[in-house]
DNA sequence: ATTAAATAATACCGATTGGTATATTTTTGT
DNA sequence: ACAAAAATATACCAATCGGTATTATTTAAT
């Protein structure tokens, strides 16, 4: 691994966390620089300009996220387990550091939406990921008789989905645990329905 | 009405829309000018800063998301039906021009939460609004034995709240319905599972 | 119609934006 | 250890940022 690839590297970690919080528009080169220690130089020299460390960035939190859930899941036998482990991480969230400034998907969606086109699309792939792995992980269930065979999937995956980035947002801006608690409470018992 | 007030208000109108697709940090005094017609000073003589504005065509956005859906409740009988306004109205929410670019409410809250207290503030508050009027209509509705006495309140009113909010994301992302149309058929059959 | 007050347009401000050309320093292969 | 190459820092650029002081124009009361 050269010097640059680790700087590189470098200038992704440090200033993810900071496009997370404050959004592509509101994450100015200075912002970079602070967050790194580099100067202006040092950053255009190892990306071509902001928006490929933003595209970068994007990436790297959306894998943080997969990371930690795939982690956790790995550490679990059924797939009725393994489903569980959304209610329970997005629960304590705001513990969590890849987190604890919202979903990246969702921040990043709100603002790319009509604004980024790049930015929209990366968002877009990752949805379509967590979809796509969502679904393959139910039919496993259904395969292995865990799972009812008759449950809608596409439904399931777009109220799990919504459910979560819905709750993790009322949070952030109320900073009340109630709503996202009863949310996740609810996802629980919905997930152990699609038990057979 | 003064001329004053006139314009205050004609700006506002003009340059909410704005504020809704592009966010706080995305939307320059340049944007405002264009949206209005009007020049910088003009803007600058009727509200103090760009806060005062963007504050203001919160309020405006808000305000008429409230509205459209208080409309088509009253043109409801019961409090089932409703409460069956949402997903009728959010399903159709990209040909609906106060909601087309997202719901005021989640994309200010994005952006917000982390960098503009203010604005933050406003968005708890209307949270707070929405999650008010939807408890006193629900408890109308248990007090009519339109709806079952058992039901969790504040459950039903954080997974409604979170399954629209995530759901409009979704669709605003991927440009996809599917998932909308999905989360919406849930959220009907939440609904009309309050019954008695 | 005249005038005072309110409103809007013009022209500007310093600061910050994203980005670049050049100089300096640090790696790296030999 | 040394030279070539790579990486970083410095110093700058035009454009745009939010905001203001001043001038010009409308509005409204007499």
């Amino acid at each position: 691994m050269s010097k640059a690839e680790r700087t590189k590297q470098f200038i992704i970690e440090k200033t993810a966390p900071v496009f997370n919080a404050k959004g592509y528009a509101g994450t100015s080169i200075n912002d970079l620089t602070e967050a790194t220690g580099l100067t202006k130089g040092s950053i255009y020299g190892n990306f071509e300009n902001k928006d490929e460390v933003a595209l970068l960035a994007f990436d790297h939190n959306f894998g943080q996220v997969i990371a930690l859930i795939r982690n956790k899941m790995d550490a679990k036998e059924s797939t009725i387990d393994k489903l569980l482990v959304y209610p329970e991480t997005y629960r304590n969230f705001l513990q969590l550091p890849v987190l604890h400034s919202g979903c990246p998907i969702n921040n990043t969606a709100v603002e790319s939406d009509d604004t980024h086109p790049l930015l929209k699309a990366k968002v877009a792939n990752a949805l379509e990921f967590w979809r796509e792995r969502l679904e393959s992980r139910i039919k496993i269930g259904i395969e292995n008789n865990e799972i009812r065979p008759d449950v809608d999937i596409n439904e399931f995956i777009s109220v799990l989905i919504s459910v979560i980035q819905g709750s993790v947002l009322q949070v952030k801006v109320t900073g009340k645990v109630g709503p996202l608690n009863a949310a996740m409470n609810f996802l629980e018992k919905l997930i152990l329905d699609l038990k057979k």
